[in-house]
DNA sequence: GGCTGGTACCTTACGACGTAAGATGAATGC
DNA sequence: GCATTCATCTTACGTCGTAAGGTACCAGCC
């Protein structure tokens, strides 16, 4: 009786085990787990806990923590839109730009870890290809579908990466801020700057987030225009 | 005898100190450590060690290592050119464009903390305040002048964000990365991206770096018909 | 001179991290 | 019944940021 592990039917202490572990199920744990918590209480101890399980049996189904991030990265463009083919190409870009921001920021995290991954996986592939294949579609040169990609899709990450940077979420954190300002009021420096943040930005209505669609339609609007040139121009 | 600590003079062990710690001089080495090695290897320990003293004797001048990161973005802004004065606010703002990307470029890992940063150091405050200043000198409109800030910011980040990202620096790298995609073109999905990559991206005398200019133009342009239309139109 | 207080730096230690190495227990094939 | 396989756990290592407190040295005073 000295070394028995596990004779006696403790109720239901380790029953097999209620649901396998399987990668999917710790990609899906390790998204919600940055969901709640942020990305830094991503720790593989944490997210074997949540799992039930200990940190070290997670390496039985990912290599690392690196392929981890990589995974979560996919089931973010997993969940994005791809673009349409019933629409124009500008209807359809621009449908997807939004969808693109919708999913970043449902996922803040996400922006920060992009940036640092350099093996896409297979919804991120697809996304791409989509993306290309619309652009191609419409009639855009290779040239040219490359600065479209390019420029749309620094546009929205770069838009995204300050959006989820803001140091406020409400009205609230707005007043605080304020406050947290005062020194620059008082030092007379940045004249323009004070003047922009206390006439315009911090005023009841503006709200940063509706500046993207600006940007957007701009890029969406000047690319049909460079297009057009292209193609008619010779 | 048995207690002296430095009475014998050997050479120059530690000759009270050769140059004094600072804040500034920790920042340097911050940013120095940072550009040779990657911001992974910035650690409180192998900074104190760049600079001869231990790891704890850096907490004299900053509270943490956050507030060196904070440092870090600032030194990078303080790179920047502020736009000059003497030219039209596009001309100005092409050149300031040019200047934050290569700054960014400079340093490689900056990009990558300043999406984690909340709050600006002066060299920033005065970078953004430059900016804003001449939008306004212009004639833009403060909603005007949020669209063109936000706008230019957004696409030169998430421009430097990709560059910054990608997975070759020069043409030897080029062919690992088609070797390494040799399972794509076998499997025959995703023929848009291959095309693209294949036939285009990956073609002698393609960089990437090169699409900035034409998205940079592309959006000054565009600001330029909005702000005309803004003004004129009423 | 000796004393005192402050400043700059160091020593030690703690809890958390990613993960290498190997043990253990249950399921499977013979 | 027994060996194999595989998912999981245990233990441990080196590294991280940094809390707590110690120590050398200097300035100003007596």
């Amino acid at each position: 009786m000295a070394t028995q592990r596990k004779a006696k039917p403790e109720s239901k202490v380790k029953p097999k085990r209620e649901v396998p572990l399987t990668r999917e199920r710790a990609l899906a744990a390790a998204v919600a787990l940055a969901d709640r918590e942020g990305i830094g209480a991503l720790t593989m101890r944490k997210l074997a806990d949540e799992l039930g399980v200990e940190a070290m049996s997670l390496y039985h189904h990912v290599a690392n923590k690196e392929e981890i991030l990589d995974g979560m990265v996919d089931m973010v463009f997993a969940e994005i839109d791809l673009p349409r083919t019933d629409l124009g190409w500008k209807a359809a870009m621009r449908e997807r730009g939004l969808s693109v921001r919708a999913a970043l920021n449902r996922h803040p995290w996400s922006i920060s870890i992009m940036e640092s991954r350099t093996s896409p996986g297979p919804a991120t592939l697809r996304h791409h290809d989509a993306v290309i294949g619309c652009c191609r579609a419409a009639g855009f040169s290779l040239p040219m579908t490359a600065h479209a990609f390019s420029m749309m899709d620094s546009y929205i990450y770069g838009f995204v990466m300050q959006e989820v940077n803001l140091p406020f979420d409400n009205g609230d954190d707005l007043h605080e801020l304020a406050a947290s300002m005062e020194p620059l009021f008082a030092a007379g420096s940045y004249p323009h700057f004070i003047e922009f943040v206390t006439e315009h930005a911090l005023q009841p209505g503006y709200a940063y987030g509706d500046e993207f669609n600006f940007g957007l339609d701009l890029i969406l609007d000047g690319l049909e225009a460079s297009a057009r040139r292209n193609t008619r121009g010779k």
